[in-house]
DNA sequence: CATTATTTTCAGTAATTACTGAAATTACGG
DNA sequence: CCGTAATTTCAGTAATTACTGAAAATAATG
């Protein structure tokens, strides 16, 4: 960690005391933050050389961030270690933290809540069985959603995101058109 | 928790087991989907009574779920007790959410990295300045866009999201404007 | 197929986070 | 103000999660 110059090792500091609201833990958000950082590939012991953390710890923390496909793996010619490094499209890595984290923290809510509409009664709907429907559709309307604004390539989305306030005047046209 | 009845228990325990990927502990979430149910406010004791922990414990998360601004307290007249209700409206409960998120999650980062591009030499661009200010236009672009969005109030809010695919020709037709 | 480099697993331990019960504080009603 | 109902705080403990070192597994090389 010493080797690192000031910004960099601020920059990793700071991923790694995020990774708590960020639901993974300390090492794997400074593994994260160096590769994302890092010029070229590195092996996992650049890695502990980097952070000063076990051998063990690196080699799970770098395989809970393939799990979230954060990092990739690769070969180096005439080199037997595994070297790691982070997409370069800053996009395509937002793109991936949300499908990750919607399958995660959405698809199973879905799931159950799924479940527990099969089971109401369609006739006399309680309180709480209406409350479960309001919840299921909002999060099944948004994940279409989402769907929808993921599948666009890149550079469409770079464009919706860009419209900011314009959405609204779309919208408004959208419905003049109906 | 025994006295509830499946489906509402059933729905608690998903939201409690949740918590650890919504970064929220487990009574927090009991507490949330108990109030989310729940037909009427309910005090304290209330919930104690249908969770089986500890009074301290309902008082600390309902503290919690007060600083999200995902419970509102008010008081029944004639009793000097608190009472705890989550608002009607799913869809201001979702903008909540993502406003209080968004707080805790990309503010704190936003803010390390521009104060990190201040230091970096506007000539010549290290890799690791260049990838700073990559992460920091990417946060800032897409805050600025979840702002216009959260803005609109929730009806045009929801024919946005209904647009769904409809977004892709909408961002045809305004290209072909400019 | 033996040697060596590399990665993974896992039991034990350290560190952190969650929860409780008791005591302190607040605030209402007489 | 006094008494009481209600809530909050907090020190201690329980439960969970993170990390390490050593041993096992995997895989490349001659």
């Amino acid at each position: 960690m010493e080797s690192l110059d000031d910004d960099t090792r601020t920059f990793i500091l700071h991923f790694g005391e995020m990774g708590s609201h960020w639901g993974i833990n300390r090492t794997v958000g400074q593994v994260y933050a160096l590769l994302y950082l890092a010029e070229k590939p590195l092996c996992a012991d650049d890695i502990v050389a980097a952070l000063g953390v076990s051998r063990s710890n690196v080699s799970m923390s770098l395989k809970e961030l393939q799990a979230w496909r954060l990092v990739k793996l690769q070969h180096l010619s005439g080199d037997r270690r595994d070297f790691f490094s982070t997409p370069d499209d800053v996009w395509e890595i937002a793109r991936t933290l949300i499908e990750e984290r919607r399958k995660r923290e959405l698809d199973p809510t879905l799931s159950v809540l799924r479940d527990l509409m099969l089971r109401s009664d369609e006739q006399d709907e309680s309180h709480s069985q209406q409350r479960i429907r309001e919840m299921h559709d909002l999060l099944e309307q948004s994940m279409r959603w989402s769907d929808d604004l993921l599948r666009l390539n890149p550079s469409t989305l770079k464009q919706v995101i860009r419209l900011g306030d314009g959405v609204r005047k779309l919208v408004d046209f959208g419905n003049r058109k109906t």
